[in-house]
DNA sequence: GTCTATAATTGGATAGAC
DNA sequence: GTCTATCCAATTATAGAC
């Protein structure tokens, strides 16, 4: 864990984590990385191979964070089912949007091997590990037996995804919060028999 | 019906609706605009109030395409069920997105009046009419009684716009396919007793 | 109406002092 | 390591000829 004050280079990249959750990537220019995080020209230049380098660490931690997140809900105990409520319902910055998945809609990253590699491997993740579960409930016989779990396991990502989407346009949470009771309605239809 | 060869307003307005597609707004120089176009500076400046101006006319037809395209859908006879399947399972050029949910990631498009208008009334309409089939379906009977109309549409309409965002970060149509289909599993689950 | 030429501003990177 | 000053290219907009 990391203390005290932060050093220039610590700075930057906090920094950028920020602004590209806020504007994206070609959303944010040099001049306002070191306005907000206080730093000169040659700091980022000195520590990073330019926007681009920064970025690049920037996207890693947003990335390792989110799967942070995703771990400690899906490692929790109980029917999976409501593992997956949890993750569904989980407080978020809605209108702010998801810093891993906003950057999906940027072609400078997506373009960028480098930078799109902690996108696609964040969102993967979530999809293959939410697969297990669903593949673990029909096991126990918590769920039914007739879906295929990768199927359904995107549809659990994309619906916050989208979400999100759907909040932005309206610049308002309210069809966000719909999409996920919608969803938690939907999977109450995936419960075994017994 | 347009017939005939564009004149420079009409072929400004065209590319602009692709390469906002393509690559979004910020994204979008004027000059590819006119590069793309075969048109020079003059015309947009003529026609348009500059890059802000055309993207509002781009959007908007934008917008009146993709409500159309609902509308053949929804409009459609049949059980509501089958009538979005449909949707859901409609061809779509998947790795270039939608062009009216990929611009909620665009801080400029959002954070313009003008410009955010179409995309949110686009969406909110999609939502708004699927949640009027479910409620009929309801009525009739084909659907359980259970659930929240509203709710379900947004979680639909999620899963299409989130689905784009799972196969942008992979670079592939795999994740949106699982996404949809996921859906349509998740969906059989609202059937009614009868 | 449409063109080319040009201007103002910003994005992004470099040079060199300290 | 960090700063300021500077530079080049691209974006966006304007001017003025035809």
């Amino acid at each position: 864990m990391y203390s005290g004050d932060m050093d220039a280079r610590e700075q930057l990249i906090e920094t950028m984590r920020e602004l590209m959750g806020e504007r994206g990537y070609v959303g944010t220019s040099p001049r306002a990385i070191l306005s907000r995080a206080g730093v000169g020209q040659g700091s980022m230049y000195h520590h990073f191979d330019g926007k681009a380098g920064l970025a690049a660490e920037a996207l890693r931690r947003n990335a390792d964070a989110m799967r942070g997140d995703g771990e400690a809900v899906f490692d929790a105990g109980g029917p999976v089912l409501d593992r997956i409520r949890v993750y569904l319902r989980r407080p978020r910055e809605v209108l702010q949007g998801c810093r891993i998945g906003r950057m999906t809609e940027d072609p400078d990253v997506i373009g960028d091997a480098v930078l799109r590699k902690p996108i696609e491997e964040t969102l993967a993740w979530y999809e293959r590990r939410i697969a297990e579960l669903l593949a673990e409930g029909q096991e126990s016989g918590e769920l039914a037996a007739g879906f295929v779990p990768g199927q359904v396991a995107a549809a659990i990502v994309a619906v916050v995804q989208g979400g999100y989407v759907l909040a932005k346009a309206a610049q308002s949470v309210e069809p966000f919060d719909n999409a996920i009771e919608g969803a938690v309605t939907l999977l109450t239809g995936l419960r075994g028999e017994r």
